[in-house]
DNA sequence: CTGTATCCGGAACGATACTG
DNA sequence: CAGTATCGTTCCGGATACAG
């Protein structure tokens, strides 16, 4: 998995209310990011553009709770932890698809009546 | 649909940050409420045990305003609303379906997982 | 019956600065 | 590099009371 994560992964994934969501809200963008293979806490942050470190340290650390990912630190200088989907945690993969497919498929259209809705109001 | 809605139709539906969301709080148990028929703002209200009328109105509001649904209120007195799923609205059913079927299967092992970190610190 | 009007507490999210 | 420590804000959801 030497391949890095390209920055723009969510630009045009809109956070604009989207009626589905995975957790909180940076769980289903971190679970895309470590699809591929295990990451560093460094290369997360670049995809998730100006997440800050408290806030990506309590996403991770939650969904390490919830048995979704594992966390493996390696004592060397400079240190390096990395983060690594579960069995689990790959299984949300699925009904996020299903998600994803629902928002290419209709959120134009729920786009449009809301701001029919706001137009006439 | 002159059916009642069962009153314990959400118990044993856990709000227990469930990592699966469909709009706010409420939205996907609105649907599932809608699914068979129109229903009026009082027979919602039973399933969903102890929503306050605000913010039941808040919730119909919004899935109003993005297409979900439409509210037709009839010129009577007592009063009379229905609110009825639209086309948009049920195809959310699809994602919410596999969100569900996700928590039919590796709930149980989430709960376990959580209780397990908090045993163990 | 179908809502509105106020007020409020807590959690989520973020900005900024600092550390082993 | 991989975080922690503080602080502040915003927003969701609820409690309670009242209205057409």
């Amino acid at each position: 998995m030497a391949e890095p994560l390209d920055p723009d992964l969510f630009t045009g994934c809109p956070p604009v209310a989207a009626p589905i969501r995975i957790g909180d809200k940076w769980t289903a963008k971190i679970i895309r990011c470590l699809e591929p293979g295990p990451r560093r806490f460094t290369e997360l942050q670049t995809p998730l553009r100006g997440i800050t470190p408290k806030v990506l340290t309590e996403s991770l650390r939650a969904m390490e709770r919830d048995g979704l990912l594992t966390r493996t630190a390696y004592d060397e200088i400079p240190p390096r932890v990395e983060y690594e989907l579960t069995e689990l945690g790959r299984s949300l993969i699925e009904p996020m698809n299903a998600g994803c497919e629902w928002s290419r498929k209709h959120l134009s259209e729920l786009m449009r009546a809301r701001d029919a809705w706001y137009a006439s109001s």
